[in-house]
DNA sequence: TCATTTAATGAACGCTGTTCATAAGTGTAG
DNA sequence: CTACACTTATGAACAGCGTTCATTAAATGA
């Protein structure tokens, strides 16, 4: 079966070696860019994140990086793509340390990691659910899709969790809704006003939203 | 006692006339340009806002600008300004609007309004407690400084209210830390996502929130 | 009428995102 | 080996931004 190959002459051979290191060295510029990008964004945040700014720190005209990516929102959108990497991650990593047949302990972990990676990573948080929330929904990128479906399963998960402890009797759709919208109303004041909500009152919010939302005593 | 009089000869009566005319000249142009900024403001929002249409709008040059205010941030502070006496009226209308005597009620109301405000004005909404909480903190004006003693009165107002409900055992602080954030969450889910959070479906997340909170059966 | 104060200008600076004709480098075919 | 074609990067240019400032025009006071 040796003839099922591709007849491969020496200059075919060549010829392919040198796309591939071509396409290798243009992924490599891609990615010093993305890499560039993030370290800038994480330092200056949003409104001081500039293409200028990017292109020469990796030491290329402005006009490059337009080689690369279609303009500024879609290189945005690649950051916030490396923040939902970390946040899914934060968030599977909260999930998996418990035993999952436990709702409420599991509901617990996800929201105090929910809360931990807001406080944590404030520019990320900030671009991704305050500034730029659009960029979850840009339809076109295969990204945006994964990141709507993991949301889609984490409000599934919740759900499923909180009807265990609270009986499938509730709303549970507004009910999700609205834990969602706690915890992100507790991240975003924190988040904008620091010096107001430090890290122990913005627990005691938390602890607070937990008792209220899943505990039984009043 | 006529003699205290200030001796008004008719040149300093014309001088002072003058100067009132003046000054009430100014006075007009430095509306001018805080109008023109709310009319333009609410059309472009945010991000579209810029110094330069509004000199155009008023048909004055660009540096004028600062010789009203001090520089972009103190127009965009008195913008947010008007955003926040129309937030305040809000407030203070559903406050008024019940009897005051049934706090269950008085809460429902204001968070009611809260919510309402913020759909309806989701461009003044997004600067004040969005993109620009910081405007709030500009501890030099004096405004600044009502806003706060407002927010801080709000609190008082709601933790009364929500002890009377609740019993006064529970972490009243964190409590009505925890309900500004849930409704903040609430706003600025709806006004980032409207697509996703149509009105109804707000309408049931802050139903929930108050049953959640305030409601006894479980 | 003349000098002084005031108000407004518009050009300039440095920054932004974005486009595009040009140039340089690289691979391919004859 | 040479000539052509294609890829890649450039940097100047454009329009817009916030901000500053020397200059001008106008109104005021003496």
């Amino acid at each position: 079966m040796r003839k099922d190959k591709p007849p491969s002459t020496r200059r075919e051979r060549l010829q392919e070696r040198s796309r591939q290191r071509r396409e290798s060295q243009k992924q490599e510029l891609r990615q010093a860019i993305l890499d560039a990008a993030g370290e800038l964004f994480l330092a200056h945040g949003y409104t001081g994140f500039s293409l200028r700014q990017v292109a020469e720190h990796i030491g290329y005209a402005p006009g490059t990086i337009y080689l690369y990516f279609e303009d500024k929102d879609d290189l945005l959108f690649h950051v916030a793509d490396e923040g939902f990497r970390r946040f899914s991650h934060a968030q599977q990593q909260a999930a998996a340390e418990r035993t999952h047949d436990e709702p409420l302990k599991r509901i617990r972990a996800l929201a105090e990691a929910y809360v931990d990676f807001g406080l944590e990573n404030p520019a990320y948080y900030r671009l991704m659910f305050i500034e730029r929330p659009d960029l979850m929904f840009r339809s076109h990128e295969p990204q945006a899709r994964a990141w709507l479906s993991a949301l889609d399963d984490y409000q599934e998960a919740f759900k499923t969790a909180a009807g265990a402890v609270l009986g499938e009797s509730s709303d549970l759709l507004a009910l999700s809704d609205l834990w969602w919208a706690a915890l992100h109303g507790i991240v975003a004041l924190a988040n904008s006003m620091p010096f107001l909500y430090d890290p122990p009152r913005v627990k005691r919010m938390l602890n607070t939203a937990l008792i209220r939302f899943f505990d039984q005593p009043r």
